[in-house]
DNA sequence: CTAGATACGTCAATATGGCTGTCCCATCTT
DNA sequence: AAGATGGGACAGCCATATTGACGTATCTAG
């Protein structure tokens, strides 16, 4: 796995990190990485007629089985009415499956229908694809370099969310 | 998805890079990193009545004056009706303002007014804080590795683009 | 056992930021 | 003079988010 270092469009960060120029970088690239990224799975859910809201909910739920609604009303941050529409279309096309929960029953513990992860590891295919290669061209310090750096962008308060969901892969 | 995920929790990235769980991580941090810093503006836009695509647009004409409309249309990636609006907006609040081009007459150049790139200078300074500070806590030789992978994620046509972008800086 | 907190669902109304399609004018290019 | 291009504007639609209020089932603490 080489690193092709000279094809970088940047040379190396300065050690001044409050200088405007890095900080503009960092934002740039971040809003053309992310919104390169989503736009890959826009057509595969389009066919289902489903949006990027829909497979936010698809992909946590394929993350962490059983996750309840509150716990993915956390992780989203979006407001129980917008989540309870996604969650409702999910439902109609039998991608999502509820069941109450045994130690409380208040809870609906969601998980993907067989033919929900199907289709769910249909679209992180493409997002595999996408991710794999700039994986692949930056080279492996690279892309630890990339989580440090993203995970320094999380709030204290949210990061023991984000741990949890990537402890037991 | 037959790929195995007994995997160590090592700090560094595996030379596998096709291993699901380390696409996940970087799908799951670049949606918390990315949704976060945005948040971190909030506030400020809503001070003024605007919204995060009047800062998209705020945001590139500060970073390239005189732009046209065409060339902000092909950044953005949104229609011409969309960005009229938000452009509407901003010139209603006397933050931006466009001048006939010179060369082209047909050409609308976008600038910011003083009060425009005073607004624009406080929004960025949120985004700064934020982000320097993920930058100081990763360490230079991350933020170098975060920048190239961004930069893989930008499909081949869009990449002149942000390159040119970046070059007068 | 009861009171209150919690998990979830649902109603109605509203805002934002995208989209398509069509048509128009001014200006540049050939 | 004809056609291409840059920009603007109309009408209508869709997806995704918001707030606030209210209802029901269930759990927990006094």
């Amino acid at each position: 796995m080489a690193v092709p270092s000279s094809v970088s469009v940047a040379p190396t960060a300065s050690p001044l990190f409050l200088r405007e120029h890095e900080v503009r970088r960092g934002v740039e690239l971040l809003f053309f990485g992310y919104t390169r990224l989503t736009r890959a799975i826009d057509d595969g859910l389009a066919e289902h007629g489903l949006g990027r809201a829909h497979h936010r909910a698809l992909y946590f739920i394929a993350r962490q089985p059983d996750l309840t609604i509150s716990e993915l009303l956390k992780i989203l941050a979006i407001t129980k009415q917008s989540l309870g529409r996604v969650l409702t279309d999910l439902a109609e096309r039998e991608l999502v499956e509820t069941r109450t929960g045994e130690v409380d029953r208040r809870q609906k513990l969601l998980r993907l229908t067989a033919e929900g992860a199907r289709f769910e590891a249909q679209l992180f295919d493409a997002l595999r694809t996408s991710l794999a290669s700039a994986y692949a061209a930056a080279g492996q310090e690279s892309v630890t370099g990339f989580w440090r750096v993203l995970e320094g962008l999380i709030p204290a308060e949210d990061k023991a969310m984000v741990i949890a969901l990537q402890k037991d892969i």
